[in-house]
RNA sequence: GCGCCCGUAGCUCAGCUGGAUAGAGCGACUGACUACGAAUCAGUAGGCCGGGAGUUCGAAUCUCUCCGGGCGCACCA
């Protein structure tokens, strides 16, 4: 409704303008003003016209008022201050509106392909990785709201050297063949025990080990390393064999992670297929073709493939020694050349693809995974019009090279479609990590957050803290909801345990660093997931107690004549308030993706439940007395529920019935 | 050295393309439950929006500069 109405007032305004002063203006500045008593809707854009008209402001103010006349949805126009044009809305009209014609969005359009979580195939995910892939997971849920097709990606870099350094742990420090490694991953899944846990230690353990010997040790150590790896990218021996057996393990505890957040993939692209497919091969061929690439004859990157970086200046003639090495002078390929590889595939440029078979069972859909020689009948990926990577945001450069290539390469337009989806990293409060234990030196204790490290085992993991909060929310219902059984408390204490945790990732914009701590996290009030949740369930309550349906009191409401009465005068003032609320729906969403920022609708979402709540304590609905006004307020509650529980949904919070 | 991000109430954070007296949560202090369930609500206290200069009718928001903090800048992935 809102996002409607400021369209049409901006067309109307832009058509005031050209009649009456023949201007054209870029855009029309249509802000909400601070209070409602300045009305719903107010423009500057009289202050800007001053100098250009030389005219007071006011004037000008007073002249286009005067040519605005009437417009639908609109009650009145008026001037205030030194010179604002404050819009009234026509609220009865606003509310139908909002009652009974708000449909999807549809902003978007195309094929869009988004890449979230990716963590590598090694250790269990932690809470890093946790807040990628709620960010990403709701990304998905907000394009898919706005009716944009998308398919949702997990990379899986599957023979780098993490892997490799846990199959050194296994290999080396535990003294482990291929056999008996299949044998401990059957005895873990024997005894219920998490796989990507033990790959947490091992992989710290291996990490220390490299560097805890003398330096002759550490030399011959590092060997195994690099050694290791260049066995598992070849394939086809026993060392890859056992990569392939962790690494496919431990995605399988990561995507069962990730699920019991409510979070699924489309797609799991590998980097083993991108080296056996020859991904690489193709891309360098193109990128020699196009001149990204070449052939560096002197100076320190001698022998090697090198690319310009984005922004740089090079003097003619002279050796850029800055420029990004893509292959190294032992010709192998670093990683952004496989990646400028993957993107050229992303968008369809490539001339190669991925062969498909099934890999994870989702209740609606398979998740399909890369492999050399695939199923015949797949669906087909990549290809995208339009592709948003969830990565930290410490990767930009690699991105900014990536992106760099593809349009040297003279694809602007996927280059100009290619949105490095960047966040903060989620750190640790010094306190948090004393609580766990880790010993933490003297000088960090004063700093604001301390890094999570996998390669130190230093960190909260995901599951670790899914449990943590389950308990904690299962003891919460426990204590409330004596009258139902085990079962059904469970289902409940999960709901809000996500519901606290998504929200918790989302309510922070992505640049800004979250300092995690348990005591926030684990908080249930305030601006909270659970704060909204409540707000939902005491509208169930309401229906439930009233013995009638949101449904039921919609209809009833469609026949109410006149509303006027009940959104006018002080005493209404936050109904209408609640009204105008749940109607900036499209507006929220239509911000949200135009910033590729979800934190805008947790906050829309908190402040809907807030004045919903506000409006519950003023107004008593099932006691009140003359029965319009009663059908008013319960419709209310009902457009209230209606819009929580969308907004919560594309937020991936559950709405539960009771709590 | 170069690049990017951040600095807003005691703490943690919002603040839409510059716009009307700078907001929220937590914490502190006062109040409101034999209930549409208080995981809630009302109220009070608390801010030269890091410092300075500039642009503008108007700056937390844009520019420059300084201070403080973080992260990048490998023939690692």
């Amino acid at each position: 409704m809102y996002l409607d109405l400021k369209k049409r007032l901006e067309t109307h305004l832009r058509g005031v303008l050209k009649a009456k002063y023949d201007l054209e203006l870029d855009t029309i500045p249509v802000e909400t003003p601070p209070e409602l008593q300045f009305g719903e809707l107010a423009t500057p854009i009289a202050f800007e016209l001053a100098r250009k008209l030389r005219k007071a402001p006011k004037m000008i103010a007073q002249e286009i008022v005067a040519a605005l006349g009437g417009l639908d949805g609109f009650a009145s126009f008026e001037v205030a201050g030194a010179g604002y044009i404050n819009a009234r809305l026509d609220r009865a009209a606003g509310v139908r509106k909002v009652a009974f014609a708000e449909a999807g969005p549809k902003l978007a359009q195309g094929h869009a392909l988004v890449e979230h979580t990716s963590i590598n195939p090694n250790k269990a995910a932690h809470i890093g990785h946790l807040r990628n892939a709620i960010l990403g997971d709701t990304f998905v849920r907000l394009l898919r709201a706005a009716g944009q097709k998308v398919d949702v990606q997990n990379y899986i870099d599957n023979t780098g050297v993490q892997v490799a350094d846990v199959v050194v742990g296994f290999v080396h420090l535990e003294g482990k063949s291929l056999a008996e490694v299949r044998g401990l991953l059957d005895d873990l899944q024997h005894k219920g025990e998490r796989i990507d846990f033990y790959c947490w230690d091992l992989y710290a353990r291996t990490s220390q080990w490299y560097t805890s010997g003398t330096d002759a040790e550490n030399e011959a150590r590092k060997k195994l390393r690099y050694d290791t790896l260049h066995a598992i990218e070849h394939g086809g021996n026993e060392t890859a064999e056992i990569a392939e057996l962790i690494s496919t393990a431990v995605l399988r505890r990561h995507l069962e992670t990730m699920l019991r957040l409510g979070i699924e993939y489309d797609f799991l692209p590998r980097e083993s297929e991108i080296l056996h497919l020859k991904f690489w091969e193709a891309a360098f061929e193109l990128l020699k073709k196009s001149g990204v690439l070449y052939f560096e004859n002197e100076g320190k990157n001698k022998g090697c493939w090198v690319m310009t970086r984005p922004g740089a200046e090079i003097a003619e003639g002279a050796v850029d020694e800055d420029a990004k090495v893509i292959v190294r002078s032992n010709g192998t390929v670093t990683y952004v050349g496989k990646d400028i590889a993957y993107h050229l595939w992303k968008f369809g440029l490539l001339g190669r693809d991925f062969g498909y078979k099934r890999f994870f069972s989702y209740p609606n859909h398979e998740c399909w995974i890369s492999t050399d020689h695939g199923e015949a009948e797949h669906p087909h990926f990549g290809g995208a019009q339009a592709i948003y990577n969830v990565i930290d945001s410490r990767q930009s450069d690699p991105q900014a090279n990536v992106i760099q290539a593809l349009r040297g390469m003279g694809h602007a337009e996927q280059a100009d479609r290619y949105t490095h989806f960047s966040y903060e990293m989620v750190a640790l409060t010094p306190r948090c990590a004393v609580e766990l234990g880790y010993d933490v030196p003297e000088e960090d204790r004063s700093r604001p957050y301390i890094e999570v490290s996998g390669r130190k085992g230093f960190g909260v993991k995901a599951d670790d803290l899914i449990d943590k909060l389950i308990a904690a929310t299962r003891a919460e219902v426990d204590a409330r909801q004596t009258g139902r059984d085990e079962a059904e408390r469970q289902r409940i204490a999960e709901q809000i345990a996500i519901g606290a945790l998504r929200y918790f990732m989302l309510k922070y914009t992505r640049n800004t660093v979250i300092a995690f701590d348990f005591k926030d996290a684990l908080s249930f009030e305030g601006e909270t997931g659970p704060y909204i949740q409540y707000a939902v369930v005491r509208i169930r309550n309401i229906f439930r107690k009233g013995g009638t349906t949101p449904e039921a009191v919609l209809a009833e409401f469609a026949k109410l004549a006149e509303l006027g009465a009940y959104l006018s005068g002080a005493e209404n003032e936050d109904i209408w308030a609640l009204w105008l609320r749940a109607g900036r729906r499209a507006l929220v969403l239509e911000q949200c993706i135009a910033t590729s920022e979800p934190a805008h609708l947790a906050k829309h979402a908190f402040q809907l439940a807030q004045e919903f709540n506000n409006f519950y304590h003023k107004h008593h609905i099932l006691t009140e007395e003359d029965p319009a006004r009663k059908t008013f307020l319960l419709a209310t509650a009902a457009v209230a529920l209606r819009e929580l529980v969308t907004v919560l949904g594309w937020l991936g919070i559950e709405s539960p019935e009771a709590m």
